[in-house]
DNA sequence: TGTATAACATTAAGCGTTAATGTAGTGGTG
DNA sequence: CACCACTACATTAACGCTTAATGTTATACA
């Protein structure tokens, strides 16, 4: 393995100076068209490539973006939740459009996470990716806004904190899903998921739900708490057939979960009940995983667009490094029907 | 937004030279301890953060890993394979323990992606991640050891070409999953998947199903290509059920898929055809992806251990780049039993 | 012939570090 | 007390690149 080429081996073997290689290297009018190929060609053939580190050095800035994703902190270990993968890759390939290149961590809310990345110059700027309550993190995300550093955040509208942030109508679509099932005929309703602060995002589907149960003649029979997994969801549910079962009193007609994950976890242990989905209970998720389409019954959900979110998100950033002017924005969530809610129409 | 503080500033501020601060940021003994102490107490307070592009460029090193996914390049472009999303989650925690950044990029095979990361500095190292047949692009491996890259990839150990690969007992796994079929009592049996040398790692698994047979009184009717996609999985099913009809012969007793994905199609097709898994037709898959669990039936299918097969790849790379010796790896593949074979003892 | 202009190429000054080398001060030793 | 070893810093020279300022050459025109 012989040495490493710089910007001078090419200059002296083109027999040039070294800053017209670098000129020609970027294609810079400022170099003789005949001159650049012939630079060009040389450079490739001995292999050369700028070295990014004194490059970024010189130009300060690194064409690099970091993506901070903060898990559910007690998710297995070995699984990621499934809509941020799904995210993930809609991010890599933006990045890769915009010929960003892509720095992946995983974060603990409770780590010194302001992290280095835009500090250091690694990074141009910050994508935040998780659920969870950005509230409680108020200190880092000043933090982050004092020091200049640019980013955007995956998450709720919130203006009153720093930062600006691109999300899905989680009000919107607690709201949809909830109505479809009133529609269908559901008179009494349960929600599975935490609805504190810890989980804006949840809060706000549950929010969607309760509105949408008051606007109309059914009502809820309670809200259970329950974080996004499945182990939370089948003891939610253990939890209300108990209830429901000291009170004697009867089974809801639909179960609105804050997560497909929940939702899986609640149908589980419906079916361990010998309770029929959706015959006996009628029960949806949110997030449209992968696996909602495969369960038993396939699981009626809402979907955000991890596409589109991705390349917002991106585009965003991106706009906020080269200071233009950006606005927060918030998408539309999509309904997506399937079986476990008793739209028989629609059964795949 | 001020400008960011230098180590000059620090020194400034510390009373001491720039050269002390560095030092002294890095524990180094040379420095008094409690001068240690105030220095990074100082730079603490000015919110200093070490310039990883000037160190980067001093130490002619990165501390960063590059990622290289190359795709099913047919693969629906908003949806991941999600063995590789597993794989990418163990790899990103892998790298964080070991103090090293990630960077993450997708590639087309057919993408000039010898990729600069290493040439520029960017990366210590590559992990080149993806199904395919690496030997069509020997080539391009052959131009990574000429340079000196240091890189390791996820797939078939092979003494031929250059580079060093941690991957997983295809062949046993292929081995393995026939045989328990075979316990179970089937005597014809499918193969769904490629086989051909696009595919090697289809290959080994189609290897080990067929040697399996071989060694018993079973036989296979034939083996039917797929890429790993359900739409394939289904079209072969498709071309399958279509032959036995044409030949007034019975559908097989189990059908061995190349991948989940397949196997999903598969199991789609066989019930829009009315036959019942497992009792008709035993299906099972591989790579037990998070859908497995959640089919209907259940899919039986073999494991690769994702955790594992981050951690021994960021290792080998990182021993690798410190040019310690390294040797390539084959992890055993594990069977997981569910309904989908027909192994009623282990019904969930 | 002299000069203005175009069309390039070159020089040199950083970018913020790290590491090799240099130096001043202190304490111990023969 | 001269010498040395050692501590605790300071000085200085890269690392490889970009870019503004400066230099060079060829051509055109008066």
């Amino acid at each position: 393995m012989k040495e490493k080429a710089t910007s001078f081996d090419i200059a002296h073997a083109a027999g040039v100076s070294q800053s017209t290689v670098s000129r020609a290297l970027s294609n810079s009018p400022l170099v003789n068209q005949e001159t650049r190929e012939r630079i060009q060609r040389i450079a490739k053939e001995l292999n050369y490539k700028v070295d990014k580190n004194a490059s970024n050095l010189r130009k300060q800035r690194s064409n690099t973006i970091a993506l901070l994703l903060f898990e559910d902190p007690t998710s297995d270990d070995s699984m990621i939740n499934p809509f941020f993968l799904s995210m993930l890759g809609s991010i890599t390939r933006a990045c890769a459009n915009a010929g960003y290149d892509l720095l992946v961590s995983f974060q603990n809310m409770n780590d010194d996470w302001h992290a280095e990345y835009e500090d250091s110059n690694k990074a141009d700027g910050i994508i935040l990716l998780g659920y969870g309550d950005y509230r409680e993190y108020q200190e880092k995300l000043d933090k982050l806004e004092q020091q200049g550093t640019h980013f955007v955040r995956w998450g709720a509208l919130d203006e009153e904190h720093p930062g600006i942030s691109i999300g899905c109508d989680n009000y919107q679509g607690g709201a949809d899903i909830t109505n479809h099932l009133i529609e269908l005929g559901a008179k009494s309703f349960a929600f599975v998921g935490e609805a504190g602060n810890q989980a804006p995002e949840f809060q706000a589907r549950f929010n969607g739900f309760a509105d949408a149960l008051s606007k109309s003649a059914a009502h809820s029979l309670g809200q259970f708490d329950a974080i996004s997994t499945e182990k939370a969801g089948y003891d939610a549910c253990e939890a209300l057939i108990t209830l429901q079962k000291s009170a004697n009193a009867t089974m809801p007609d639909a179960i609105v979960c804050a997560s497909d994950l929940i939702a899986l976890g609640v149908m589980q242990k419906l079916a361990d009940e010998g309770l029929s989905v959706p015959n006996d209970v009628a029960v949806v998720g949110y997030d449209n995983i992968p696996v909602a389409a495969y369960s038993t019954p396939t699981l009626t959900t809402v979907q955000q667009n991890t596409r589109k979110a991705g390349e917002l998100l991106v585009s965003t950033l991106l706009d906020s490094i080269s200071n233009k002017p950006v606005s927060e924005y918030l998408m539309r969530a999509e309904l997506v029907v399937r079986q476990s809610c008793g739209n028989e129409s629609t059964v795949k």
